[in-house]
RNA sequence: GGCCCGUUGGUGAAGUGGUUGAACACACAUGCCUUUCACGCAUGCAUUCAUGGGUUCAAAUCCCGUACGGGUCACCA
């Protein structure tokens, strides 16, 4: 006959510490008074999702805010589903989102702080030593079904209409005799622990959830697998011995965990632990044939957060369009001086959306074109060119070697009060700019976007004529549109588009024609940022050239 | 099916019983400005807060029912 330690060392073996040594080992936090601790725990199972950055930068504010903690775990417990660089994905992404954590892994082999491992697959002793406990405590034990019999089970209840789980008097193996239990493990029997659930279904537990308030549920009943075949936790069993040791005080987590809550705070009081607090998010949705859904994965592109690097929306875009997410105060908090440290901007849980917002990449559009239009034309080519760097390497080269030219092709109409805001990504460069550089300017007659005036003659005339009689690389930008007028005035055409609106049979056209004939001549398009500019950065001798496809 | 959560314009939302004639931002539309585009400016866009009932002098705000949407009921997280 074994004592119920002995037992506990039988079923789960191996295992090196007991409770009181992890209790010992990871003690209670030093933190200022009002300080939280948090975590973000992805799982490696694919690409990082949005809602992960989502919560990793909602954490990240709380924590610093607080003077608190901020974690990163990976919960890789489930090995089916993972996949491989999972965890180096994770890492990257956070990195790349210049999200930081205080403690977590900083690659595949190390990690920072003292709370570790931040890897549940490592954590194997540490849930080991508490399950070891609840059996020693008899308030878990080993079960032999298999799925195929859980599987006839539910069907059974689904026919009696009784509720479906592994509960009260279907949960058989709860009264399994130590006796037969050693025998069913000897002969090389598979088994699980499970929980011995105290709970009632008839009794209610009141909950305060710091995102959705309060929240009523029937108490746990449901013998929960808390280790599961492979020797390895379940979600449920890890979560709480992690945030209780690593002493995290508030578990914000997306909303579908809510239901598990009671399940979770079960767990809690019966391994004596302290109930942290928790805070349930709202999912992003999706629109779909008029339903929504939760941003899913495999359906949906933009839910992995690698899209907006490739497609080059600058991280601070997609950072303010989180924050706004969290707290829609943010935006008229940030209003006021968009140079600010986003950082600085207090989230709270009460100003959290208790339903989810659907996903919406033009709100991040608008975000990232304003964002850009306020950097430098320096700063904006740096950025341009270490995204091409990785995603468009013909562009990077060319942007390396022409880098005066770029700079000064962006830096049109960039800077003051009203910033040009043409840009919504850094992959929205290129087609914008390509005919500045004389190794892309080589544009076949029939491309040119000729519009009102479109007769090769007129076409030649006016070009010839500006050319020779008017234009003058030191002219200002004033003097340089008397003289366009000066030419209009002298071909026919009105010099302002008032007089032209006045009597336009007096005129052959305006001198927005005009314009877009000596626009069109040296770009090929007939929509570009400020003329003038353009003109200047290409210089007469260019300016000569690219017309005199027209002039012959 | 059981158990939960939610529902304010196309979107994110403000709103916590009475100056709400329902902010603000995005999107959209129109106009102005203008050498094109972009910017900017102006105007418009929910006669009403899913719906039915109730409480109240007064309801988007409180209560109840209904509908619809979402989540969950795994040895997945």
């Amino acid at each position: 006959m074994m004592t119920r330690k002995e037992y506990a060392d039988f079923l789960v073996p191996n295992i090196k510490h007991d409770r009181e040594y992890y209790e010992k080992k990871y003690p209670k936090r030093n933190l200022e008074e009002g300080a939280i601790v948090l975590r973000v725990a992805p799982s490696p199972t694919g690409f990082v999702h949005f809602g992960t950055l989502f919560q990793g930068q909602l954490d990240h504010n709380l924590a610093k805010n607080s003077k608190g903690v901020f974690m990163l775990r990976i919960e890789d417990t489930d090995q089916k589903r993972e996949v491989e660089n999972g965890i180096e994905e994770i890492l990257e992404a956070f990195k790349f989102y210049n999200i930081t954590y205080d403690e977590g892994p900083i690659s595949k082999t190390e990690e920072k702080g003292a709370y570790g491992p931040y890897i549940q697959s490592k954590r194997k002793d540490i849930y080991g030593a508490y399950v070891k406990d609840l059996i020693e405590k008899d308030l878990a034990y080993p079960s032999f079904i298999t799925e195929e019999e859980l599987e006839r089970l539910r069907h059974e209840q689904e026919v009696s209409k009784s509720r479906i789980g592994y509960y009260g008097r279907y949960a058989v193996d709860r009264n399994l005799q130590m006796e037969e239990v050693i025998e069913r493990v000897k002969r090389n029997e598979k088994y699980v622990i499970r929980l011995k659930s105290p709970g009632n279904f008839d009794h209610k537990i009141v909950f305060h959830d710091l995102v959705k308030g309060k929240v009523e549920m029937p108490e746990n009943d449901i013998d929960h697998v808390i280790l599961k075949g492979d020797g390895l936790p379940t979600y449920h069993f890890a979560h709480v011995i992690d945030d209780h040791l690593m002493h995290t005080t508030h578990i914000t987590r997306g909303d579908e965990w809510l239901s598990s809550l009671p399940v979770h705070i079960q767990m809690h009081e019966m391994l004596g632990f302290e109930i942290p607090k928790y805070a349930h998010i709202a999912p992003i949705m999706k629109e779909e044939d008029g339903k929504r859904r939760k941003i899913s994965k495999r359906k949906d592109p933009e839910a992995n957060v690698f899209e907006f690097k490739k497609r080059g929306i600058p991280i601070e875009a997609i950072k303010e369009y989180l924050m706004t997410l969290s707290n829609s105060n943010f935006e008229s908090w940030f209003e006021q001086d968009e140079t600010k440290d986003i950082d600085d901007f207090k989230i709270t849980f009460e100003k959290m959306n208790v339903a989810g917002a659907l996903f919406d990449i033009e709100k991040i559009i608008n975000l990232s074109k304003n964002f850009i239009a306020r950097l430098s034309a320096e700063e904006f080519y740096e950025r341009v060119l270490s995204w091409a760097e990785e995603f468009d390497q013909p562009f990077y080269e060319l942007l390396k070697k022409e880098k005066e030219t770029a700079i000064k092709m962006l830096n049109i109409e960039r800077g003051g009060k009203k910033p040009r805001k043409d840009y919504s990504a850094y992959s929205d460069v290129y087609q914008n700019i390509w005919y500045i550089f004389d190794e892309k300017w080589d544009v076949p007659k029939e491309e040119y976007e000729f519009d009102k005036i479109n007769d090769v003659e007129e076409i030649k005339k006016i070009l010839t004529t500006y050319l020779e009689k008017y234009y003058d690389e030191k002219d200002d930008q004033d003097v340089w549109f008397e003289k366009i007028k000066q030419l209009c005035e002298e071909l026919g055409y009105a010099a302002n588009m008032k007089d032209y609106k006045e009597n336009p049979e007096k005129y052959k056209g305006n001198v927005a024609d005009v314009s877009t004939v000596i626009r069109v001549a040296t770009t090929s398009k007939k929509q570009t940022p400020n003329l003038y500019d353009i003109l200047q950065i290409l210089g007469k001798e260019k300016i000569a050239s690219r017309f005199a496809k027209w002039m012959k």
